[in-house]
DNA sequence: AGACTAACTTGATCTTGGTCAAGGATTCGG
DNA sequence: CCGAATCCTTGACCAAGATCAAGTTAGTCT
């Protein structure tokens, strides 16, 4: 591992609590990837060998199930993935793949189980990423049952949003289709509810999305601390939703390339 | 808290390995409590004051947004609830409400914080008993997104018979119309899929149900490890499903009776 | 730049599941 | 044992959302 990613590394939320030689112990046999743009990095099912902590890029959790496939979430940095299933040393629900061009840091999972019985502080950050992954998980479930694909819709602007900063425009930062099965719908009736939320005041070219009324988008869909956040900081425990950048800047290099 | 109750805990998943010290300090200010059917415990929103442990009955936890309510969890002993809210110091997600009389051990919050920073094999109990109620949350969202309803009530009834024991013949545990918005449809759709699975080997009493033919029910909705369970041991971390009893075994005296 | 590919949109149609309304079945209290 | 309340079931209808099938746009590769 470089020494630049120790140093990174250790500045993450899950890592930067603990003792220095704990640091140390979680490291061993830990290193940092660069992954093409549309990779599988893992398939759900398989054992837990290494905690994810992406650095750069972003990666889709995905699940399938005789022959459907839905979006679970989309991880950017500096968040990790598959934590509970490491720490059971059960099989991953998910499966992974990257969106883009990503680096990832793997951390050997025995080396977590080891280090967390020894260290309180790093038990401590553990503990914390995955109560905010059960609860990221939990309002996920929520938004899903108590409300229907036009308000799923608008919760999720109004989210993406506050997340650019209360910003009236962003740029949608996953293709549609992805957000689309994240929210639990086709594609389609995606397309098509979003175009009719022009009435409640959403305006749309290409994937930059301009509110010109959010006290209209906002009677669409009643805001809800408990479902839609806050996601109080940007690690969600592996279930960051996807994060909007402003308009301008929008750094889309790297994007899909192959098929 | 009585003699009786305080060793009944100590045994718990929570906190059988935590140091003497470490559990006296935790049960300070605890106490167990007996609520009577149909009580609501708290609100979504609500500050989170208390871990709690279901030792008797059964609580519901529920959500609701603009109207609409959905049941996300039935918690049957020893289950606890709202352990992540408890750890975060943030409102509850979910409301709850006891289903039939029932005995809660109400940890206060505070304690659990402070005492898991200093005890490492508590700590390690908090990460075990979070993890698994992570993924139980996965799995509900994933059942939710990837299969139709009567997929899920099939799924339901294989996975009820699972937990009595792979018995071909179990009574449902819980209401129809609960189970029927825990799996995220109205009681209408609930009771007709039901009456549909008849075809793939299904038979219905009241509250009875007989697997007549398994494969079939199989068929209806192939089982998968990565949705249905295992539930590895019976407490969930909050998200244990509703638990079905031999027949003859049934035990209902103590369910809802007022209104 | 032009061709190719993949994402997105739109329309027509159909299925699933929700809503509304009423009729049975249980259960509980007297 | 009867009556009220609640849960469950059934039917007719409706609406949300899925599917199928083209088109259109946009991004990538040569």
């Amino acid at each position: 591992m470089r020494a630049e990613d120790f140093d990174e590394v250790r500045r993450l939320p899950l890592f930067r609590s603990m003792r220095p030689a704990s640091f140390q112990a979680v490291m061993q046999g830990t290193y940092a990837q660069r992954f093409p743009p549309r990779l599988d990095l893992f398939r759900q099912g398989q054992g837990a060998d290494f905690l994810h902590v992406v650095l750069e890029g972003s990666v889709e959790l995905f699940a399938d199930w005789q022959g459907a496939s839905t979006t679970m979430a989309v991880v950017r940095p500096v968040g990790t993935f598959i934590l509970a299933a490491c720490i059971r040393d059960l099989p991953y629900l998910m499966s992974a793949r990257t969106l883009e061009q990503t680096r990832i840091l793997l951390v050997p999972a025995p080396g977590i189980r080891a280090v967390f019985r020894e260290d309180a502080e790093f038990a401590v950050s553990i503990v914390e990423e995955l109560a905010e992954a059960f609860r990221s998980m939990a309002r996920h479930a929520k938004n899903l049952k108590l409300r229907n694909s036009r308000e799923r819709i608008a919760g999720y602007l109004l989210e993406q949003s506050e997340l650019a900063g209360r910003a009236d425009r962003f740029v949608l930062q996953v293709e549609k289709r992805l957000v689309a099965s994240y929210l639990g719908m086709t594609a389609e009736n995606f397309s098509r509810a979003l175009r009719s939320l022009a009435m409640d005041g959403v305006e749309l070219k290409g994937q930059t999305v301009t509110i010109t009324d959010r006290a209209a988008l906002v009677r669409a869909c009643p805001n809800d601390m408990l479902i839609d956040g806050p996601n109080p900081d940007a690690t969600g425990g592996g279930l960051t939703l996807p994060r909007p950048a402003l308009p301008r800047e929008r750094r889309r290099k790297g994007r899909p390339g192959q098929g």
